[in-house]
RNA sequence: GGGCUUUUAGCUCAGUUGGCUAGAGCGCAGCAUUCACAUUGCUGAGGUCACAGGUUCAAGCCCUGUAAAGCCCACCA
């Protein structure tokens, strides 16, 4: 016996980990790339579907730790890849690191703060070096955490989103994006963070509700509303709508930029909204997307006033070189004086900040590399309306549409040294007019080439992550034009629902231009794991749960257990410890029942070959473990997880342990308690890989891993002795129920049962005694007396004396009335003719059957009553 | 301003094409104790399914509206 009393996850994890690893069966079993594929007649595509299952997970930043949102991400898919490997197919769950470019920098540029240093000190390569060593210091921390929690995935392919042919594949994309016109180099207004020195895409910035002022400033005649006095100097116009009377005669007239010495327009524009402020607004073209799109109507100068630092300049000297917020306050001050400041006014408006300091982001007018995007996305809403991915949760897919559908040019350049080096360059020989003014090189390690005389200098940018992770599909997998990998596209794709427009949207972009095909067949989306008040885990609130504290105390099956609990696709839905608890009983009750099966199996060694039940309850377990098997596969299916667990935890708890093994103490079938025990094991494996394997490496009949074994067949059992069960659990629950309602203590041990002639009852006297604890069962001789059990309705009774009897009398009363309520609510349905009409026929009949079982049911208690 | 989601037991959630007496885990109350497991077993209490209408023989589920909570998108100077 090699079973201790308890599970204690760890004793084994660790080592079952590296066993599974050093059998090498987390490796997809069928090759990645196509081998030589005959003919065989069947077709390739459905063949591929059938074998292969591959996954990717999203890259964990490689400079991190996991959180509680990782826990879940592994939970999910591992149970999905091992759930399929059980299935018969060749798995590959692909892992991944990612360099998380803007992450990372700012979390290095603050050590490199901390030391005394600054970014200025060094050359981008030398910062990229820099980091690159930071990285690779951190990287092997979160490896070894995913291993902590099970990831059954193939470390031999981690992709690191640095990776040479990650690199190549974008920049090959990148080539032909430029040579099909779709990458353009424009100057545009950009968010821009001061203090990061890095512009953002739309998606990465942060809108917050603030207050602010509404200052109305006097411009001649016509009195402008702005929240930012300071950016006037930059102003090329004033709007006025074309509807409003009061500002009609102004238009085409000129009016004083206070402060300076220039006139500037008055145009009509729909931009000003005749009800906010006074009508009428300034229009500063290099430093308000608004105000941007109005310039680019009216052909207006962009007149940049703030540099990226966030200084003033390219105004008059008395303000030249001060931060926007002096400058603010000197220009109110100074509109003041010359009485030109009209009114304020307390607003809330929302402003952008940058989502990682918070600093309100900039609008810079900057050249960037832009993707224009409408082509793009117009392919992949084609795609999605033609239903080609599936969605968990169903509805993301119209928001995907929705949002694909308004999308803006996408800037993926970033002004920070840690990415993928953007592979253009500049040309820098004047002369050369005739040359294109950037060219696309891969030898993106020099500086500057020279090209037919004429001398081009790197840009400096780096790509967002996102344009590089928008690969991460067809990079995972090896895809190639030349050998299109049958594990392409993947079959599932999951991951947060908070980035469906970060990088779902744009891995369905880039797959179709890239490979034609969509990169996947179904995305899941999990959504946010919030702590147990339904509030969002944060370090500022302190209610932040590392999941690996968790895997620590109760054990990576607990907490994969735990996390699955109680979720769907989609919801942010709160998480507590607790569901972890529930996760550890349900591994030590495994556990406890292997011990027990062991035990048995030990003393019946010389018991073996094929299985046969033999009683009611062998029947039972056989068509309930079926039918548990069915749900879990159906569940699994539609990615209901929390579901399959659920139902495994019933099937193994409620049924197995307490019914089925409670009967085997007393009928010992080896063959069937060992596939039973078998079959449930295999079935959990998927959600609590660690604790099925120990106990499959435990149990003396077992060889290989339980990870490669198949997922088990559908057990042979006679449905109609099965169904006899649910007599046998019907009176032992009556049995139960009336000694606890009698009142008092040890009923159990007091009372015994008497039976008369009743064949359910008499085969299964020992099985009774077993299941109700009560301590003799005896064949009734003479007149019945004591309490019959009515509600089953078998010749069975509790032996008590007649006092005991007389207390039972309100709990008899109290249950006809219930029943005749029932029964009441029977008839009443009955009574209308349009039930009986319009209803489906079995239902009348169930109903019809009802109301006479009912009848009966009273009758039986009624005469029991009468006989106290 | 547009869109999405949620509202079911004390808490966290199921309830898949409408079908009768709405479920689970945790928590709570009572009973049990040399039994594979106290990380246990047995029993029980607890719900006008947010609200108001409507469709239907039948509504937690479908439709309309209201309220509350949360999220996303958008240029409000």
């Amino acid at each position: 016996m090699k079973f201790s009393s308890s599970y204690e996850p760890d004793q084994f994890e660790a080592d079952i980990y590296a066993a599974w690893e050093a059998a090498g069966v987390f490796k997809p079993s069928v090759p990645t790339v196509p081998v030589d594929n005959d003919s065989d007649g069947i077709d390739d595509r459905f063949e591929n579907n059938f074998r292969h299952y591959s996954i990717v997970m999203p890259p964990p930043n490689a400079n991190g730790n996991l959180h509680i949102g990782h826990g879940l991400t592994v939970a999910l898919e591992d149970s999905l890849t091992r759930y399929y490997r059980l299935k018969g197919a060749s798995t590959w769950y692909v892992p991944g690191a990612d360099h998380a470019g803007f992450e990372t920098w700012v979390v290095y540029e603050r050590e490199l703060e901390k030391s005394g240093h600054t970014r200025f000190e060094y050359s981008r390569d030398e910062l990229y070096t820099r980091v690159w060593d930071f990285v690779e210091m951190q990287r092997g921390n979160m490896e070894l955490q995913l291993r902590a929690l099970g990831a059954s995935c193939s470390w031999g392919d981690l992709t690191f989103t640095l990776d040479e042919n990650v690199v190549d594949r974008v920049y090959t994309t990148f080539e032909k994006m430029w040579n099909d016109g779709l990458i353009y180099r424009g100057e545009k207004l950009v968010n821009f963070c001061p203090k990061h020195q890095t512009a953002f895409a739309d998606i990465e910035v942060e809108h917050k509700d603030e207050k602010g002022t509404l200052w109305d400033i006097a411009y001649d005649d016509v009195i402008v509303s702005t929240t930012r006095p300071e950016t006037l100097f930059g102003d090329a116009a004033v709007a006025v709508n074309p509807e409003d009377s009061r500002y009609k005669d102004l238009i085409g007239k000129t009016v004083h930029l206070p402060l300076t010495d220039r006139e500037i327009p008055v145009i009509a524009d729909e931009h000003a909204d005749p009800e906010y402020g006074t009508g009428a607004v300034k229009i500063t073209p290099a430093h308000d997307f608004d105000d941007f799109e109005v310039g680019n109507r009216h052909d207006l100068p962009r007149l940049q006033v703030i540099s990226e630092d966030g200084h003033m300049i390219n105004v008059p000297e008395k303000y030249e070189g001060m931060t926007t917020e002096e400058c603010r306050k000197q220009v109110l001050k100074d509109l003041k004086e010359q009485d030109l400041l009209k009114g304020e006014k307390k607003i809330v408006h929302s402003v952008a900040h940058c989502y990682k300091c918070g600093t309100v982001l900039e609008p810079m007018l900057k050249e960037q590399w832009f993707i224009d995007v409408e082509k793009l996305a117009k392919v992949a809403i084609e795609h999605l309306e033609n239903n080609e991915i599936k969605f968990y949760p169903e509805n993301k897919q119209k928001v995907l549409i929705n949002y694909l559908g308004n999308l803006k040019d996408w800037n993926i350049s970033r002004q920070i040294p840690w990415g993928i080096a953007i592979p253009m360059f500049r040309k820098v020989t004047k002369e050369a007019t005739d040359e294109p003014d950037w060219i696309f090189d891969r030898r993106v390690n020099l500086q500057s080439i020279e090209k037919s005389g004429v001398t081009y200098v790197r840009d400096e940018d780096t790509f967002d992550t996102w344009f590089s992770s928008s690969h991460w599909p067809i990079v995972c997998t090896d895809w190639s034009e030349e050998n299109p990998t049958p594990y392409y596209p993947l079959n599932v794709m999951e991951t947060g629902a908070d980035i469906l427009f970060a990088w779902v949207a744009r891995m369905i972009m880039m797959g179709l231009y890239v490979t034609g095909e969509v990169p996947f067949r179904e995305v899941y989306l999990h959504g946010l794991v919030l702590d147990e008040h339904g509030q969002k885990m944060s370090k500022s609130k302190g209610n932040v749960i590392n999941p690996m504290e968790l895997v620590a105390k109760y054990g990576s099956d607990a907490f994969r257990l735990g996390i699955l609990r109680g979720r769907s696709a989609g919801m942010n839905q709160a998480f507590s410890e607790n569901s972890v608890v529930s996760g550890r009983n349900l591994c030590n009750k495994l556990w406890n029942i292997s011990r027990l099966v062991q035990s048995i199996v030990d003393e019946d060694e010389d018991v073996s070959g094929e299985y046969q039940t033999n009683n009611q309850g062998e029947d039972w377990i056989c068509r309930e473990i079926n039918n548990c098997l069915k749900e879990v596969e159906k569940d699994m299916k539609t990615y209901r997880f929390s579901e399959a667990v659920e139902t495994l935890y019933s099937t193994i708890w409620d049924e197995y342990a307490d019914w089925f093994l409670e009967s085997q103490k007393i009928f010992r079938n080896v063959p069937l308690l060992k596939i039973t025990l078998e079959h449930l094991l295999i079935a959990l494996h998927p959600f609590a890989p660690f604790v099925t394997e120990a106990i499959w490496q435990n149990l003396s009949w077992t060889d290989g891993f339980i990870i490669t074994k198949e997922w088990p067949s559908k057990l042979v059992y006679d449905p109609i002795t099965a169904e006899q069960f649910e007599n046998i659990r019907t009176i032992v629950s009556e049995v139960r129920t009336t000694l606890q309602a009698l009142g008092g203590s040890n009923n159990s041990k007091k009372y015994g049962l008497l039976f008369d002639n009743d064949s359910i009852v008499e085969d299964n006297l020992l099985l009774i005694k077993s299941y109700t604890k009560v301590p003799e069962i005896n064949y009734l001789n003479g007149a019945p007396r004591g309490l019959r059990l009515a509600l089953a309705n078998h010749e069975l009774y509790l032996d008590v004396p007649e006092n005991v009897v007389n207390d039972y009398r309100d709990t008899l009363t109290e249950k006809i009335l219930s029943v005749g309520r029932e029964l009441d609510a029977l008839n009443l349905r009955m009574s209308n003719p349009n039930y009986v009409e319009k209803a489906p026929e079995y239902l009348v009949k169930e109903t019809r059957d009802q109301i006479k079982e009912k009848e009966a049911l009273i009758d039986r208690l009624k005469t029991q009553l009468e006989l106290i």
